[in-house]
DNA sequence: TAGACGTGGCT
DNA sequence: TAGCCAAGTCT
């Protein structure tokens, strides 16, 4: 592979070479060495890569979990700009930091972080801990995002598993159990430490998975890969059944309901619950169609039940599509008529808390998306003030 | 351990 | 259009 004198060891991941000047030169498995190759040639500048600081590296790798990279990228400059450090985060408002957060979902993350970053304020000087075992006992901080921040940040010779790794060595060494599996995530994790090359693991890791982010996809381009002769999948044909998936969860169809209602040219907004769905985000009150119902129906019955309000809708704004985790959502919205209840102090059934505010001031809250998206066009419908993905704070 | 937890892009 | 999927974690 290397060209570079006679293998005289194969001792764990190393290859030691001879080299002109006698000395035991160290070089890597085959697989390894290709693969930080490729890295070097086709890296994609990030920002979190221009100084790998253990802060850039933990939001980012929490931003990036079960994220594109690409949707990543512009989060990532706006959170850092707004809060630079951990003791920054550790003293944010939660409403601040998941408006920083809107649109990219499992907003439980948002809400680690914060919780995170006190932990670090606190116990480790307001600094991101440089051991794996520190880090894995962080909120939000699993055993990839753990290996993630320790090797990437700090240089400790950890390899990490996520699903780009996992596709890669499946096809690699023809993994044949379901990667949903433990021990086939065991055996994965495995395979990727044996071939881990010392020293290295920051670049290592990144290649793995930007190669299987661009070319060990799940459509494969294996016309144009550097590690072909070596993939067990290929030489088998069988590449397309790698790596060999687990049982999906069935897509859900349901039927939503929600409704805007403006008194005195405000309109009103309630704050979710911390736990469950879009926890701590701000809505439109609302729920789902329930079977004999139309969707006229469940509004009034969602604010009677929500807030003890009786209201009557007096127009379809729109029907919005959107998805959530296993859900297909088709959003009925409504505005509605206030007809009577306690406009100023309602009992809360589903919510923490309520305001009314204007409508310009909507893009100061995070919003589910398919709120977002009636924010936006109420705003749009008002003269363009507020249009577009809601203003950002300033 | 399986299910909850979001969203938008791609096929 | 509908299904699949992405730098996972928590319970």
């Amino acid at each position: 592979m290397t060209g570079r004198g006679l293998p005289v060891k194969v001792s764990d991941n190393t290859l030691y070479f001879l080299s002109f000047f006698g000395e035991r030169m160290p070089d890597f498995h085959p697989v390894a060495q290709t693969l930080l190759d490729w890295f070097a040639q086709n890296m994609r500048p990030l920002p979190w890569r221009a100084d790998y600081s253990p802060y850039h590296v933990w939001i980012s790798e929490v931003m990036l979990q079960q994220t594109q990279m690409e949707r990543g990228v512009e989060y990532f400059r706006r959170w850092i700009a707004a809060l630079p450090d951990p003791p920054a985060v550790a003293t944010a408002h939660e409403d601040e930091v998941l408006k920083l957060w809107e649109g990219l979902g499992y907003y439980s993350r948002a809400r680690n972080l914060i919780k995170a970053a006190r932990v670090m304020v606190r116990d480790h000087h307001g600094r991101v801990p440089d051991d794996e075992a520190a880090l894995r006992a962080l909120p939000g901080i699993g055993p990839y995002t753990a290996r993630a921040i320790a090797s990437l940040a700090f240089g400790h010779d950890l390899a990490v598993v996520d699903a780009n790794v996992e596709r890669v060595f499946s096809r690699l060494f023809d993994v044949d159990t379901p990667v949903r599996e433990t021990a086939t995530k065991r055996r994965i994790a495995d395979l990727a430490q044996q071939l881990l090359p010392p020293g290295r693991a920051r670049d290592y890791n990144q290649a793995v998975m930007e190669f299987g982010a661009l070319v060990c996809r799940k459509n494969p381009d294996c016309g144009h890969c550097p590690l072909a002769a070596h993939c067990e999948a290929r030489r088998l044909g069988i590449v397309a059944h790698r790596p060999v998936p687990g049982k999906q969860a069935d897509i859900q169809h349901v039927d939503v309901a929600t409704g805007v209602v403006r008194r005195g040219g405000l309109l009103f907004i309630q704050r979710r619950p911390e736990d469950g769905v879009w926890g701590g985000l701000w809505e439109f009150p609302g729920g789902t169609v329930e079977p004999g119902e139309i969707p006229e129906q469940t509004i009034v019955r969602e604010y009677m039940e929500e807030l003890e309000w009786a209201v009557a809708p007096t127009r379809r704004i729109a029907t919005i599509r959107h998805g959530y985790t296993r859900f297909r959502v088709t959003l009925h919205c409504f505005e509605l008529e206030f007809l009577h209840g306690d406009a100023e102090n309602p009992p809360l059934h589903e919510a923490t808390q309520c305001r009314w505010i204007p409508l310009a001031d909507l893009g100061r809250y995070a919003l589910p998306a398919g709120h977002r998206k009636l924010a936006d066009m109420l705003s749009a419908a008002e003269g363009g003030e507020g249009e577009g993905e809601g203003e950002r704070k300033k």
